[in-house]
DNA sequence: GTGCGCCGACTGGTCTGACCAGTGGACTAG
DNA sequence: CTAGTCCACTGGTCAGACCAGTCGGCGCAC
């Protein structure tokens, strides 16, 4: 018995489609890179052979989609811009708006990925990369004396680093884009709490022990002190009935 | 000294993009909900007061971001989908054609982000689950007398369940997204492989290890077999002098 | 009464052509 | 050489048109 032929669905491909697939194609070949600039709508009319309805809700799908930016009387045209993490958090974003994705769930997922890449970056750092973040380390100190906002970045600072020494931009990405999100649910609340600078302290104390664990070179202390650092700083924004959940992943 | 007033960028907020706001509002208060129909175009035209031009261009984007769905000659109008993964693999696909993201930082990806997975499953997963998992492994060993399309399709089942295990959504997308995006870089490749049969087999026994740990509820263990079968199963794919940084991520 | 095929109202996809506010480079006056 | 003006051209939006395709209902044949 031969295999069957595997039919695909069969849907029109709209005139715009084409036109989008033809510029990401000359994105991912380099023909086009970031910077760069594409021609004018009326010129893309003239190339594509389309009309300009077309054009236009081709670069509006690809505006959607973070490729390009059009700014109105640019006599140079739209713009390439570079990846950016901002089009991912607004699909997450999307995800976690229609509420298949709790808070729960992505604090869970933040424990996991940052155990994780603690756990990594705690083998694969070298020394200067240890010194680096004892810097950041110093930045929150100052930064609590500031506002939160300054805290929030001098954090943000930190867990970026952590993902640059585990040598894997995916973990950086996807831990910018659930941070994002979970900020963008509960940074108000966060803002007006009124302990914040004591929930700041502890917080840079749970840091330092982090540091202290991966210049030890113990990856388990350090991913299990993150997520008990991260759990501490987040649960009182989780339902009680899902507070368990978190707390039984705080153990390796 | 007072805070500075932290003022925002202007931009011209373009009227279709407050259409996309609307549509997307409604959505996430549950004024719209999958499987729901939108007005036709020029029905939108009247309840938006806009110019068809600009109702198809806010559908393009939600089209693009798969909210919605158009058909021509539908004269229900078009329709608003459930939330799927594919907008955000095809976000992920993007950001790794633009060769920010190498094969080899995928991997290293899945490798840890399925070890964590599979650490958590091994605390968390119930006796009937873990029956689940035994009953895909027989199903594997099956699917390698079929094809590989087979096979990939049991792995996939596989580690679907782990991702269910560990009660995470968010997992379970992440790996369905990543996973994709690897596959598709390289799944020509593999069915090519002359001795597709013998890495099948081998990847049945790893995988049936990962579960003999699991059930044994050795989380460290499980999570060391799954890196390093990820490992030997992909990383023929990866160039040499990539293939020492993913070694380094099989001991954790 | 029931099943079938036809038809038309309506859909989305595309095109044409137009107007406007705004941009930025070239050009000019000092 | 600078500062200011100006205008060609940009993207944003609109109005109106045509086409191919779809679906639901009507009427016909059985």
């Amino acid at each position: 018995m031969t295999k069957s032929p595997r039919f695909q669905p069969v849907q029109p491909v709209r005139a715009y489609q084409r036109i989008v697939e033809q510029i990401e194609d000359a994105l991912a070949r380099g023909d086009l890179t970031p910077g760069q600039r594409l021609p004018s709508e009326r010129e893309l009319v003239a190339q594509f052979a389309v009309s300009r309805s077309t054009v236009r809700e081709a670069l509006r799908v690809l505006e959607s989609n973070g490729v390009v930016r059009s700014r109105p009387g640019d006599p140079n045209g739209p713009e390439i811009l570079p990846f950016s993490s901002s089009a991912l958090r607004k699909q997450v974003a999307r995800l976690a708006r229609v509420d298949e994705l709790s808070l729960s769930e992505l604090l869970g997922f933040r424990m996991i990925m940052d155990g994780a890449a603690i756990q990594v970056a705690s083998r694969l750092r070298t020394p200067e990369q240890l010194d680096e973040l004892e810097a950041t380390l110093v930045a929150m100190r100052d930064a609590i004396d500031v506002d939160f906002d300054a805290f929030s970045e001098a954090d943000l600072a930190f867990h970026e680093l952590i993902a640059r020494i585990s040598r894997n931009s995916l973990i950086q990405t996807c831990n910018d884009v659930v941070r994002g999100v979970v900020l963008g649910l509960i940074s108000d609340k966060i803002a007006h709490a009124p302990n914040s600078r004591a929930l700041m302290l502890e917080s840079l104390h749970h840091h330092a022990e982090v540091v202290d664990a991966i210049r030890a070179g113990n990856g388990h202390a350090a991913a299990r002190l993150a997520r008990q650092n991260m759990f501490d700083y987040y649960a009182g924004y989780v339902p009680d009935s899902e507070q368990e959940t978190l707390r039984a992943l705080i153990e390796d």
